[in-house]
RNA sequence: UCCCCAGUAGCUCAGUUGGCAGAGCAGGUGACUGUUAAUCACCGGGUCGCAUGUUCGAGUCAUGCCUGGGGAGCCA
C-alpha cells in the first residue's frame, strides 16, 4: 500500500494514500502538507519540512517514527492511559450536543467510550464537524484520558482533534430506538455493531474456546468429520441435498458421530467440532438449519462413564463463560447468573421411566412410550435447579446405533441433557451397539441401505469394543447461558428455513 | 406439513361504523457548558405488501397470493 505523510508545525501523520481528503487541517487549522512517502512497509523516515503556510515557525518539523495503522489504545485499555494524550479509532455510535459542548459516544470493538468537544480545545471547524458527524462514521479521535465519575466507564475522552475515514454515504438504518426482529435480522450484518450482539459473540466464542480446552486437557483428539456424506442415515428427510459430479448426489452431514466412532478406534479419545446441517423444516426458537455442534466419542467407556463426561463437560463450559463473562451477562443481557451458579456436578439422574411418571404427576397425560415433548421437557427440567439428565429412553425412539440395555432390553442407553429454564435438550448422546449382529438387525428394522454402512460395521468387525460418545449443540448452549428467547441470535449469521441473508 | 398472528413514512406503531394519511424516533436547520434513548423550536418525508372484488367512496369489508413472525411435529 502506498502511503503519504500528513506533516504540520505540530508534528504529522502518515495514512494510506487517497485519505487526504479526511486530513484536511490541523487541530488550530492549520493545513497540512503533503509528502508521498511511498510504498512502504514500517515506515521509518525523518524528512525535514516545514509548512508553507506556517510563516512563523520555520523549524523542522519530525514526522513520527515508525507510525501504525493500528491505534495505539483501545478503549478496553483506556484505564493504563489516564492522564495521557492518546488516539482512538472507532465508529460513532451516538451523539448529544449541549451547545458549547459535543459529546461522541464512540465505539472500537472493545468498548464504547463518551469523547468530550468543548469548543475551546479544538479548531472551530472541528467542533462545528463533531456535532454534524453521522451515526456510524469511522473516525480516530485524539484527546487526554481523564476520570469521570459520570460515565458508566468511568473515563472520557477530552478530545483535541479528530480525523474522518469515512462518512456513511447513506443513513445508518439502525437507529437508538427498538426495532423488529425481522428488521434486525435483514441488518443482520449492521446489528453484529450493538453492545448485546457484542456480548453474545463474545460468550460464543468462550464457549467454544472452552470446549476445545476441556477436551484438549483430558488428551482427546480433535479430528474433522467430513461435512459431504454419501448417503442419508437417518431418513432424506432431514438432510440438504447437492449434486455431486458423477456419483450422484451427495448430502449435508447431520452429524459426524459414525466417523468419531471410527476415529475413537484409531485414537482412543476424539472429538469433532464443526457445522451440521438439517433441512427439517423446523420453525422454533430452537432450531436452526445450520448450527455448530461437538461430538466426543470415547472407547472402552459406557453410558454411565459418558454421563460423567457430560456433567463435567457441561459444567466446564458453564463456569468458564460465568467467569468471564458474568459482568456483561448481568448488564447487557440482564442474566440471572445465580441459575448458573448451581450448574456443577453432580446433576441429577431419572430414567425415562422416572420422567414419565414426574410428568404424568404435573398432569400431563403421557404412556411410556410417547416421546418427551417441549412442554413436558420443561416439566422435568423445572424440578431441578441445574441440569438433568434423563437416560433408558425406549430403544424404539432412538437411532439404530444405540446399544440396548442388557437389563432391560425395551430401553437404549442413551441420555439426554435437558437445561434448566426451558431451554431444552443441549445433549444427547449414549452407548454405542459394539455387537456386530446386534447392529445388523438395527439397520434392518430402521430400514437402512446395508450397503452404506459396511466400512461402520467393519468397525465391530475388527476388534469391537464398548465406547459411546454424544453430541453438544453450541447454540442451544450459548442461548441458555446468556438467557436469549431464540437461538439465532447466538450464531453470526443464521440459517433457517426462511432466511439464508445476509 | 399443520395451526395462529402481522404487513401503513428509513424504524416502531396508531388509524373510530367505510368518509381529506397520523404520532414518536431517525434525518435536515437552529438554540443550549454535562448530555447518557438529552431537551426545545422549525422543516422535509407515503405504490397503506400485491391482485381482484363489493361500494358513490376501501388503510378499513371479502377472496386469493406474497413476505415475515410465533407455535406444533422432529431434533442439538
Amino acid at each position: 500500500m502506498r502511503f503519504v505523510a500528513f506533516v504540520h508545525r505540530h508534528g504529522g501523520r502518515i495514512l494510506p494514500e487517497g485519505w487526504s481528503r479526511v486530513c484536511p487541517a490541523d487541530d488550530t487549522g492549520h493545513p497540512y502538507v503533503v509528502v508521498d512517502v511511498g510504498v512502504v512497509v514500517d515506515v521509518d523516515v525523518d524528512v525535514g519540512v516545514g509548512s508553507g503556510q506556517d510563516h512563523d515557525h520555520d523549524h523542522v518539523t519530525p514526522v513520527p517514527r515508525k507510525p501504525r495503522m493500528y491505534p495505539p489504545v483501545h478503549v478496553a485499555d483506556i484505564s493504563r492511559h489516564e492522564g495521557q494524550e492518546v488516539t482512538l479509532h472507532g465508529w460513532l455510535q451516538g451523539r448529544r450536543s449541549s451547545g458549547k459542548l459535543h459529546f461522541l459516544q464512540l465505539r472500537d470493538g472493545t468498548g464504547t467510550i463518551q469523547c468530550v468537544v468543548f469548543r475551546g480545545n479544538v479548531a472551530p471547524e472541528t467542533f462545528h464537524e463533531a456535532d454534524h458527524l453521522p451515526q456510524e462514521t469511522s473516525l480516530a479521535v485524539t484527546g487526554l484520558v481523564k476520570r469521570d465519575e459520570r460515565s458508566p466507564l468511568g473515563f472520557e475522552l477530552d478530545v483535541r482533534g479528530l480525523s474522518v475515514f469515512a462518512r456513511p454515504s447513506r443513513e445508518y438504518p439502525l437507529g437508538h430506538k427498538e426495532h423488529g426482529v425481522a428488521f434486525l435480522m435483514e441488518q443482520r450484518h449492521l446489528w453484529l455493531r450493538s453492545q448485546r450482539q457484542q456480548v453474545i459473540l463474545r460468550v460464543r466464542h468462550t464457549v467454544e474456546k472452552a470446549i476445545r480446552d476441556f477436551f484438549d486437557e483430558r488428551g482427546f483428539t480433535l479430528v474433522d468429520a467430513p461435512i459431504f456424506t454419501p448417503s442419508a442415515c437417518e431418513g432424506t428427510s432431514t438432510l440438504f441435498e447437492v449434486p455431486y459430479f458423477d456419483l450422484g448426489k451427495a448430502y449435508l452431514t447431520q452429524s459426524g458421530q459414525l466417523y468419531m466412532e471410527a476415529a475413537a478406534m484409531a485414537l482412543g479419545k476424539v472429538y469433532c467440532f464443526g457445522p451440521t446441517f438439517r433441512a427439517e423444516k423446523s420453525k422454533t426458537r430452537r432450531h436452526l438449519t445450520e448450527f455448530w455442534m461437538v461430538e466426543p466419542e470415547v472407547a472402552y467407556m459406557d453410558l454411565d462413564g459418558d454421563m460423567a463426561l457430560m456433567e463435567e463437560f457441561v459444567s466446564h463450559v458453564v463456569q468458564t463463560a460465568l467467569a468471564r463473562h458474568r459482568k456483561e451477562l448481568v448488564s447487557v443481557l440482564e442474566r440471572d447468573v445465580s441459575k448458573l451458579e448451581n450448574v456443577k456436578p453432580p446433576f441429577p439422574r431419572i430414567t425415562y421411566s422416572e420422567a414419565v411418571e414426574v410428568i404424568r404427576k404435573a398432569g400431563h397425560p403421557m404412556t411410556w412410550g410417547d416421546d418427551i415433548g417441549g412442554d413436558e421437557e420443561t416439566v422435568v427440567a423445572s424440578q431441578f435447579d441445574r441440569p438433568v439428565m434423563v437416560h433408558r429412553y425406549p430403544a424404539s425412539m432412538k437411532a439404530f446405533y444405540f446399544k440396548k440395555d442388557p437389563a432391560d432390553p425395551r430401553v437404549a442407553l442413551g441420555c439426554d441433557v435437558l437445561a434448566p429454564e426451558g431451554y431444552g435438550e443441549i445433549i444427547g448422546g449414549g452407548q454405542r451397539e459394539d455387537d456386530l449382529a446386534a447392529l445388523e438387525r438395527g439397520i434392518v428394522e430402521h430400514r437402512l441401505p446395508a450397503e452404506a454402512f459396511e466400512w461402520y460395521l467393519d468397525l465391530r468387525r475388527y476388534g469391537s469394543v464398548p465406547h459411546a460418545g454424544f453430541g453438544m449443540g453450541v447454540e442451544r448452549c450459548v442461548a441458555w447461558l446468556c438467557g436469549l428467547h431464540h437461538v439465532r441470535e447466538t450464531i453470526p449469521f443464521a440459517r433457517m428455513m426462511e432466511r439464508i441473508t445476509p
